[in-house]
DNA sequence: GGCGCAGACTATAACGTTAAAATCGGCGCC
DNA sequence: GGCGCCGATTTTAACGTTATAGTCTGCGCC
């Protein structure tokens, strides 16, 4: 491994000149640097990141905090897609990466914010699942650890240093319901998790927003299915079209509980698009590929993730958060399930 | 931000002590012990890993590297499922999971490399996409950085500090093929991406394997489809179905093919299971999800991850590998598309 | 000729931790 | 009573980098 004394002394000029050279302090004469910068390339020099963190006291590492209940944690197209756009903007702002996924089992002992703690990062990106104590708890966690840090889909207070970068649930779902409406639907189905976070609250408001205007004209019904699976979207979606016959289109709050409303739907007899329409929420991949494919909202995970790392990276070298809500547009994608 | 020093004065006893206790090294007084814990807990301590990593000369930390020319690299099921088995076996064993993608645009700086140059990893786990050239480029990188490392899917050299995990994709093969000679299956198809490398070499290898006890009863058709897409598996399964109409089950390389597959099965009037078996490989979340539900091989990236992680740590803490290359177990799961 | 100043570079110390060596009582033993 | 030894603790010096405060040379100017 070779430091900078190695360069220093194949160049016979001391550590502190190659340190101005390799981080470009415009302190040094330009033959010097040439010669310094032809050493550090044939050694093959690369800062140590440990020693500069040490004495710059600042990790040059973001961390990824997430928490989510679910095994696969890590393997939700959402957080994978959130995950690619901030290790592109990380890696081209010369930023390390770290994740940091909950333990499962003991959610108590506010291990999420061990990269702060450990002055391994210096911010992160947190998104926050399970229960509503679960995530004030671990939020709590990260807050004490006092570091700057991105929420996704969820506000932050403005005590906290913190910002947060959210889809545009409410006006996609609204966007997504006049879909429906314009294709001559009056009767629509909701179909929610019982365990509705921020994003699905904003999302239910969305879908009352677009149904508003036509008054009696038109009716909404929002049906919680318990757990976020498919089998439970399916058999509220059947329970749904059994009560209200009248419902013509079904929206989920996500494209999982989408496929079991689709399912739901072929049970009851109707078949998608004629007798049913069914619109989804976030289009993930698989959206595209099932059959009929899902017309959806997509929610910008990719996007999200690259301007939660900008805005982090933003506060990190200006001091404050250049915003402290970014949000971002989401977008009705049409298929053939409307 | 406390440091030994603080947790030190507290307690009034020197640095060193603390640092003994908080390692659990066993020349402490019970009583010293017990104090200095007592001000750790008090005052929030928890070791600075930069100055940990600086002095131990080891970054306590492991690195995923990831090479996929996909824009959505991290959002693949697959690494998602490697991801979350990595990070949890590091989380538990006390080691921080740092993540470097590759730049897509430029394959060749051996930027991939950069956290072990870095000295920011210890050792990492690697898994390659791309062309065989871009394959070969960026390992050449990880081998030049010097650091340990486990390959994913694909085997290591002898003189690589080096292990491999990979999923035994011929047996797994193998063993969807006999499922479908045992249906009463006798000619098949096999659409594969035109790209193969080393897992699908050896899918195809099981496939022959496989058929190759019936002699001239069974035929097998290897069919090279062009780019890894949904679209390409459709259009190349419609030719194959047409050429050789005999053809009643098609196996896919991966389950994203599958569905181009059944797709073409479709579009060739044939409907599944009836009149065309359809088997994938990998099994991803959306292979329950497709109708019919996708009778597939399950490729464990969880425990592929898990393991991969495992053999690291015991490379680093023993100084070898107990292990050259591990295969992990696939199994054939069967749903409805067969 | 001395002063000030700029440009190029160097010396020193520190970041927080830990390996290695040193210190210091106290205890058993010849 | 002195010697060696053990357990508990402290001292010292690094790890590789960089902030800060120098030094040193040459040059222009009064």
């Amino acid at each position: 491994m070779t430091t900078l004394k190695d360069v220093a002394r194949v160049t016979r000029v001391s550590a502190q000149t190659v340190s101005n050279v390799v981080n470009e302090r415009d302190v040094v004469h330009p033959e010097t640097r040439r010669r310094v910068l032809a050493a550090v390339d044939r050694l093959g020099y690369r800062p140590n990141l440990a020693a500069r963190g040490l004495r710059r006291r600042r990790a040059g590492a973001l961390g990824f905090l997430v928490v989510d209940p679910s095994p696969r944690y890590l393997a939700d197209p959402f957080h994978g897609a959130v995950l690619t756009g901030l290790a592109d903007v990380a890696r081209d702002r010369g930023y390390g990466l770290v994740i940091q996924g909950s333990p499962p089992g003991s959610p108590d002992d506010g291990s999420l914010a061990d990269p702060f703690r450990q002055a391994q990062v210096d911010g992160a990106v947190v998104t926050l699942g399970g229960t509503t104590a679960e995530r004030r708890r671990h939020l709590a966690a990260v807050r004490r650890a006092g570091g700057p840090f991105v929420l996704l889909e969820q506000p932050v207070s403005e005590r906290d240093d913190a910002a947060s970068v959210l889809g545009r649930n409410r006006s996609g779902a609204a966007a997504a319901v006049r879909h429906l409406l314009e294709a001559g639907h009056r009767h629509l189905g909701f179909v929610i998790p019982s365990l509705a976070w921020p994003a699905v609250e904003e999302r239910i408001r969305g879908f009352r927003d677009a149904l508003r205007p036509l008054g009696g004209r038109a009716t909404g019904h929002v049906r919680p299915c318990g757990p976020e699976t498919k089998d439970a979207a399916r058999a509220a979606t059947e329970r749904l079209l059994r009560e209200r016959p009248e419902i013509t289109a079904v929206m989920a709050a996500n494209d999982l509980l989408a496929l079991g409303v689709l399912e739901g739907g072929r049970r009851a007899g109707r078949r998608c698009p004629a007798d049913l329409a069914v619109v989804g929420f976030d289009d993930f991949d698989l959206a595209q590929w099932v059959d009929p494919p899902l017309t959806t909202v997509r929610l910008p995970g990719y996007d999200m993730g690259a301007r939660a790392c900008q805005l982090l990276i933003a506060r990190l070298e200006t001091g404050r958060f250049p915003e402290r809500r970014v949000e971002l547009a989401t977008e009705l994608v049409r298929r053939g399930s409307s």
